[in-house]
DNA sequence: GGCAATGTTAGCCG
DNA sequence: TCGGCTAACATTGC
């Protein structure tokens, strides 16, 4: 689930259920997924307010004051939601924040691949991590500069978080798909129109995705149609599996054809 | 049982 | 130096 549209809507989650509500206390139910020890982070959490948050590609910084920032990350499987004090919190949640005036915001994560810490500063770790610009924060200059300096394919460049932060495997596959290129084609023999397509649906398919909020996506979109023969929502010809950089796609041949 | 799964990273190889 | 590939992490579901 998370990539930068499923992190944005963690991000207003929390946003929404910590405004005007103190956390009162931490329970870790599943210490694998601190990148920091119990103590220091009830002492950084317990009895403080949010103060603000910044996201950056799938990482989340949640300000807590004078305290040093939270840092979220949601590996493959990981989810933010809230339950009300009474209610049983879902199979495989890992940290419960307290609010206050009864309600809970958990960190649910199946696989525990996500990542919770404190940091310096979001500035710092986002440096620190190497990571590139937020993908929603490229501009088109930026994006054709990014493809020129890439060796490699399209789909792996976009994936890269050091190149462009926040797109992933699902994600870059419907950029490319929209913009009707082939994920598996060199990135610096993108012409200066097809950067602009790409540019273009880039934004429109993370704002529209970040929009669709709980899995409410355009039907012409090929995220309904990850399987290997799926009819192409838009020329209703079978969608390919292949595999690029370790990992598996879907595109349509036809649409994404070399040539454009 | 085998395989793959929306992420990241280390190590290896060309 | 760069990019691709594999394995590993832990767990579940097809």
């Amino acid at each position: 689930m998370p990539e930068l549209p499923d992190v944005e809507v963690f991000r207003r989650r929390l946003v929404e259920a910590t405004t005007d509500r103190r956390i009162e206390g931490v329970d870790v139910l599943d210490g694998e997924v601190l990148a920091t020890t119990r103590a220091e982070l009830d002492r950084a959490l317990a009895g403080s307010r949010v103060s603000g948050t910044r996201r950056h590609g799938k990482q989340l910084y949640v300000g807590l004051g004078d305290g040093p920032p939270l840092r979220l990350h949601f590996g493959m499987t990981g989810y933010l939601t809230t339950v009300a004090d009474h209610d049983e919190p879902p199979r495989h949640t890992r940290v419960v924040l307290a609010l206050s005036r009864g309600r809970r915001l958990l960190l649910v994560d199946q696989r525990k691949l996500g990542e919770v810490g404190l940091v310096d500063s979001a500035d710092d770790d986002v440096a620190q991590r190497g990571l590139g610009p937020d993908a929603l924060d490229l501009d088109l200059a930026g994006l054709r500069e990014v493809l020129a300096r890439s060796r490699g394919a399209l789909k792996p460049t976009l994936m890269d978080q050091g190149r462009i932060a926040g797109l992933g495997n699902i994600y870059s596959d419907e950029v490319l798909f929209q913009a009707r290129l082939d994920p598996r084609a060199p990135a610096a023999e993108v012409s200066r129109g097809e950067a602009q397509r790409l540019h273009r649906q880039l934004r429109r398919v993370l704002e529209r995705a970040v929009e669709g909020g709980v899995r409410d996506f355009p039907r012409g979109w090929l995220l309904h149609r990850r399987d290997d023969g799926a009819r192409c929502p838009r020329c209703g010809g079978p969608v390919e599996r292949f595999t690029a950089a370790g990992r598996h796609g879907f595109r349509c041949p036809a649409c994404q054809s070399r040539e454009g």
